[in-house]
DNA sequence: AGACATAAAGTCAAAGAAAGTCAAAGTCAA
DNA sequence: TTGACTTTGACTTTCTTTGACTTTATGTCT
């Protein structure tokens, strides 16, 4: 496994023991043995309001990062996610809201699975990339209102 | 035997010991002692949907390629109905394939609006006509074996 | 209070590490 | 002898790692 995963499960059982973390980011590059800098790319790569963490900050002395797991209400959540999406969706963003609706059990696994499989690039392999996000963001937004129409 | 049936065979003995196998595209194909675009062709040539298998992947540092195999209990009609499917879908078939699945309970309801939200041409206004029908199929086929897959 | 030192965190771009794409060339069986 | 399937390799895209440089906060000494 890469380093960026490692650290990216580092930080994320930290947060898990109580929702929120604050790390320094000097210390724990020095513990895990990379540069300061990786930390930064973990977090913006995977500690993203799509992905569910709010993360604030302070530089200098006593300086920290803070990173907490935000809990939205189910019911809104489903809309939220699809407000919040616009006419493109690339797939990292895409994946990073499903897991989240999925781990905040707004949606099933299975839903998941179904979404994730009808917006992967393999899916739309057949399309130039330049289309790509535009299909995939309406796709998206579809199967979610139609995953929240009920029965 | 050709080169890619023998790749094929180590690939699938690895995929049947659990169901799942994650290659390093680049150190397989060193193994081996073939080009590693060639993992390529023999995932694309005998891996698909159609035979039933989900390829996930990631590029650069620490990148892989994972291919499951579905396994239906009830082999099955979701197979059938994929393998019935070529590579292009136009959206009254699907739709028809889609009532019929549902009404023989092979899949709920509300996977069946899933799967109609995600192939209807609302979904895919994005694109010319010309292609609308090749992606389809494809998002079909995919999110089919999805659904398939058990939990 | 103002000036400098020190202690963080942030930014960005280059280099590295994989996988993906595509088309040309080769093979083989009908 | 043509057409489907394979093999190959050059080029592209995506993700990661690293480090030099920047910005912001705090502390200390006139």
């Amino acid at each position: 496994m890469n380093l960026s995963n490692e650290i990216a499960e580092i930080i994320m059982s930290m947060v898990e023991k109580d929702g929120s973390t604050e790390i320094r980011r000097n210390d724990l590059a020095q513990t895990i043995g990379c540069v300061p800098s990786q930390i930064n790319y973990v977090i913006s790569s995977r500690f993203t309001p799509e992905h569910g963490f709010i993360v604030e900050s302070r530089r200098g002395g006593g300086g920290y990062i803070k990173i907490t797991r935000m809990m939205f209400d189910s019911p809104s959540a489903l809309m939220h996610t699809v407000n919040s999406v616009g006419n493109e969706l690339d797939r990292f963003t895409c994946r990073a809201h499903v897991m989240n609706l999925a781990s905040e059990n707004v949606i099933s696994e299975k839903a998941a699975r179904m979404i994730l499989a009808a917006t992967d690039d393999n899916s739309l392999r057949a399309l130039p990339a330049s289309c790509r996000d535009s299909v995939r963001a309406s796709i998206f937004k579809n199967i979610l209102l139609a995953y929240g129409k009920d029965d």
